[in-house]
DNA sequence: GCCTAAGTGCTTTTT
DNA sequence: GCACTTAGGC
């Protein structure tokens, strides 16, 4: 196999195949190149068959793009090479060996969201106050716990505070409620594999020897639960491939841990380090300012990012008056360039996924073709998720979340009391729900699913969903209301068939059950279309591992990025900085640093300063486009706070957490006050603490 | 049981 | 600014 068009460093990379291989490699510096080569060079040296690589990803859209590359160097024989992200890659071995661990054939995945349902109800159930008790935050030490493969019963010997002591009771709950619902949350597609491995080491011992070659890309990623996945399935072999960069280790808040990565060779005995430091990617200004920001982070791996590419205009750096201003001048700049660029070759990113909404609405404005990668916005949609919980529940009618939210669409005066009894009868009888429907309106109910179910066997799948929205009468229903309001929604739901229609071509006859787990895994509507010839609007999050010629980064304040709540300690700002570095190396050619004086954030007005990462670039490298020096700030915490005393504008008063503050403004019972605070930062606060007048 | 108005809290980031 | 919850009238 031809490998002249890769360095030194990289053809090593290829040509190693046995025992741990640890590669550093900086951005841009080919390791996907690598990756794929290296699986290509297994395959056509006939050192491994395509069924004995595990290829493992972070993103869907990771997975998507090697496996596009594999396929165009091998064809079809691709096919046969699991290329798939930790998530997926447990869904595969849950179809193969659900019943080990207890469960029915047709499980759930829950993602987030429905997990949250779960827990809200819960609490409910528990008499526990969600305002006293985020369920969010619940949610989330759980799944932080499971993650670190701890389940409730090794979470007991934790248990410290009162907020412990409840997330404990909940977990249990929540724990049962998923067996018994026959559900798996994103946690548990990596844990129960990890359990099914411990408790049955003869199938573990399958899996060792069907992926003889293991190659993990991001593995600065990794957390606890997927580290000890891949070291249990690669322990015979041995011949494990992990490629990363402590530098773009963004996923802590998800409980990785890029230790694992600085920890490779003492993990794995034999380790051969590999170095990829030379950039293909940028122009020196882009990588000199990456280097420049990425410095300033104590805890690193000292490595030399250098490249031979020509050394590039200048990094853009402009300052808006808000966030329209800011908009504006993207979507100005964006068409200076689309002359001589494609649409594809531009890229707006972004912090936070509400800092889109602006930008669509400019690009909409001067009629630019856009798309939002990662925007659950369509799945998050009312009739979408309604129509999902209808195909669930027809697919697994214990799915109790489901039919909770479905039992009254369209309304059919089925309310809190029979739920209620319905929920009881369920609990006493030790079944489901739709289990425990025996009479009255919800028979109806019942009675439509079964008639969906019976006639789902001889239906495709969009005939299915055809069939669901017209039995159930969510699209009669829609049809009688004309307005706006529900015209769009019907789109929606035609646009939901043409999804299934592609889906079907793409991947032939296709059951409800494939189509469920791929959704619950990509539920990203852009990952289903082909529009190519677009601006790409995106997180910097999704961002990583992509390249584009024309990079513009928006929302550069502190408070947005580094993110507010991310200023307090160190190692996130240290993270943040990643993040920012994740971003700038993103581009090949031209970046756009932008920010805003003002903009509207939670409905109020706030003026942020600069963000720091732009200080740490040497001025050099930058063109400033502004109008003034950055001002002081004045620096203030704004806190709202309610109060049935009366105050006046410009008073004086005490608060006391703030201290001295004063009022700016008095709508009704809510005040705002102005607090004097060093670091210049807005923080919203609203219905709680006292103050007193002077 | 349904509808509306008022009230409340909230946004990191992904599978 | 928005989505979600809650209370109260029908």
């Amino acid at each position: 196999m031809n490998l002249e068009n890769l360095n030194e460093n990289q053809k090593k990379a290829v040509e190693i195949t046995e025992g741990p291989l640890l590669i550093l490699a900086g951005a841009g510096s080919g390791k996907t190149k690598v990756l794929t080569t290296k699986i290509a060079y297994l395959i056509m040296n006939n050192i491994a068959q395509p069924e004995n690589i595990l290829a493992i990803t972070f993103t869907n859209k990771a997975a998507k793009e090697m496996k596009d590359r594999v396929i165009s160097m091998l064809g079809s024989v691709a096919y046969n090479i699991q290329i798939s992200t930790f998530h997926s890659f447990g869904v595969s071995i849950m179809r193969s060996h659900y019943k080990e661990l207890g469960y029915d054939k047709n499980f759930m995945i829950l993602d987030s969201d429905d997990s949250l349902t779960v827990i809200k109800r819960i609490l409910k159930d528990l008499n526990i106050d969600p305002k006293q008790y985020s369920p969010k935050m619940i949610r989330n030490r759980i799944s932080s716990s499971k993650n670190e493969l701890i389940d409730s019963s090794i979470f007991s010997k934790y248990v410290k505070t009162e907020f412990d002591e409840i997330t404990h009771k909940v977990f249990i709950k929540y724990e049962e409620k998923l067996k018994q619902t026959n559900s798996l949350d994103f946690d548990d597609l990596l844990i129960l594999p990890i359990q099914l491995f411990r408790q049955n080491p003869e199938i573990l011992l399958s899996y060792q020897e069907k992926f003889k070659y293991i190659l993990i890309d991001e593995y600065q990623d990794t957390n606890e639960a997927q580290y000890i996945l891949v070291k249990m399935i690669s322990a015979k072999y041995k011949n494990i491939c992990v490629v990363g960069d402590e530098s773009q280790s963004i996923y802590s808040f998800r409980g990785s841990n890029y230790r694992n990565i600085l920890n490779f060779e003492k993990d794995y005995k034999n380790t051969q380090v590999i170095l990829l430091e030379k950039n293909y990617r940028s122009t020196q200004t882009i990588l000199n300012a990456a280097n420049d920001v990425i410095k300033n982070n104590t805890e690193r791996k000292d490595k030399n990012l250098w490249t031979d590419n020509v050394v590039g205009s200048n990094i853009k750096y402009h300052r808006a008056m808000n966030e329209k201003d800011e908009s504006d001048y993207v979507t100005s700049e964006i068409k200076k360039l689309i002359n001589t660029n494609k649409l594809s070759d531009i890229a707006v990113f972004y912090r936070t996924n509400a800092q889109s909404r602006n930008m669509e609405e400019a690009l909409l404005r001067e009629n630019i073709p856009y798309k939002v990668v990662g925007s659950f916005y369509f799945y998050n949609r009312q009739e979408i998720k309604d129509l999902i919980a209808y195909l669930k529940l027809i697919y697994n009618e214990k799915d109790d979340v489901s039919l909770l939210r479905v039992i009254n669409v369209p309304k059919k005066g089925i309310g809190l009391k029979t739920i209620e009894n319905l929920s009881l009868r369920a609990v006493i009888n030790n079944e489901s729900l739709y289990q425990s429907i025996n009479g009255g309106k919800e028979l109806e109910f019942k009675k439509i699913i079964e008639e969906i179910k019976k006639a789902s066997d001889s239906l495709s799948l969009t005939e299915l969903v055809e069939l669901t929205l017209e039995k159930t009468g969510m699209k009669q229903e829609l049809q009688n209301e004309k307005t706006l309001e529900s015209d769009i929604r019907l789109e929606n739901l035609e646009e939901f068939k043409s999804i299934t229609k592609t889906f079907e071509e793409k991947n032939g006859i296709i059951s409800l059950e494939e189509f469920l787990l791929e959704i619950s895994l990509v539920s990203d509507i852009e990952e289903y279309k082909n529009n190519t010839e677009v601006v790409t609007l995106m997180t910097i999050h999704s961002a990583k591992g992509l390249e584009f010629k024309n990079v513009f980064v928006i929302g550069l304040e502190e408070g947005i990025f580094p993110h507010i709540n991310c200023m307090d300690s160190k190692c996130d700002l240290e993270e943040e900085r990643r993040l920012f570095y994740v971003a700038v190396t993103r581009a090949k050619e031209n970046l756009w640093l932008i920010n805003s004086r003002k903009r509207l954030l939670f409905g109020n007005e706030s003026a942020n300063p600069a963000s720091r990462f732009i200080s740490e670039i040497k001025d050099e490298y930058l063109d400033k486009d502004e109008f003034e020096t950055n001002p002081i700030i004045q620096k203030r915490i704004i806190g709202t706070i309610n109060s049935k005393e009366e105050y006046t504008v410009g008073e004086s008063i005490i608060h006391n957490e703030f201290g001295k503050g004063i009022i700016i403004s008095v709508d009704k019972s809510l005040l705002t006050i102005a607090f004097p605070h060093p670091n210049g930062i807005k923080k919203i606060m609203r219905g709680h603490s006292s103050i007193k007048k002077v």
